[in-house]
DNA sequence: TTGTCTTTGACCTTTCCTGACCTTCTAACA
DNA sequence: TGTTAGAAGGTCAGGAAAGGTCAAAGACAA
């Protein structure tokens, strides 16, 4: 966890924490010289750790003036989150959304780290190798079905 | 025993030992260097000394700032389960017989309700419908690595 | 000798970092 | 009012920094 991205990212989820708004803003050149890099490493790590699977949405300004603003999502209240999450899962589901969707379960204490490492280890697809062609509708499939289950009322 | 891949192994599994999280991560190209070796000599002790079916499971990830993590699988009570139930589960495995172990876990205390829940709901193929075709050995598959995730000394 | 285990090196893939160049916005100025 | 300079942020391609793969050569035991 020693290179630059991830210290970037360690940094900016930390002020993202101890916020009570829900959201920072910044300015990129000034985090840019912060951590001494270029100001297109900022966005590097904008569009690989804060995407709308992992639960931020980044807007922001050009110009005079200009700024970025993180904003935390939440996932809705009381089991709002399966609607939500069924939109994020859609037909098609990569391994790399899987795991930052997985991760944000575990953010929001919706599942337990085991019960996390045990739904990426399922929809990692190792097993199949080759065997099976559409893993990506697989893995939305088996993805849904898992979140029903965590669901049931009966299991609390 | 004095060959290089077995020096490695020693000296990986010493400090393996001694650590209490469970895992431990390196750098390759560096532990390479401390034994004056290729680094793909460091992927071959790996994969022949450091598998599942001896205890280990081996995490990586590339680029910048990547790593080796090496984990140590469950070796107590619980593990021994494990290996006993990896010799039970064989190549093939029917839904009935797979529920019965499930069962099993929990009545042992080795998973949660939550946990049973999903693995059989994951190992019940609802999903796949007719699609894939040989159910039967891949839920085989699939229930081993479960039970390998459960036993990862680093979710303690 | 033969088969298995080890060691090496050439080449590949993934991830990260940088710099050159582009677009958008504000504000001052003619 | 229209123009334009400067101040943001955006994009993209290329190089660097990891680890991965594979086949061939070497070492060694049966």
């Amino acid at each position: 966890m020693g290179n630059l991205a991830d210290r970037i990212e360690v940094y900016l989820k930390r002020i993202l924490e101890q916020t009570s708004e829900g959201y920072i803003i910044l300015q990129r050149s000034e985090l840019a010289g912060e951590f001494s890099c270029v100001p297109s490493q900022i966005n590097y790590v904008l569009d690989t750790r804060f995407t709308v699977d992992r639960g931020y949405l980044v807007e922001s300004r050009r110009g005079g003036g200009g700024y970025l603003r993180i904003i935390r999502l939440g996932l809705g209240i009381e089991g709002q989150y399966q609607q939500v999450m069924r939109q994020l899962i859609g037909e098609q589901l990569s391994r790399e959304r899987s795991n930052g969707l997985v991760d944000r379960l575990v953010g929001e204490e919706l599942v337990t780290i085991r019960e996390a490492a045990m739904i990426k280890c399922v929809l990692s697809g190792k097993d199949l190798g080759g065997k099976f062609k559409d893993w990506d509708a697989l893995r939305a499939c088996l993805m849904k079905t898992i979140l029903t289950t965590l669901s049931r009322d009966d299991l609390l």
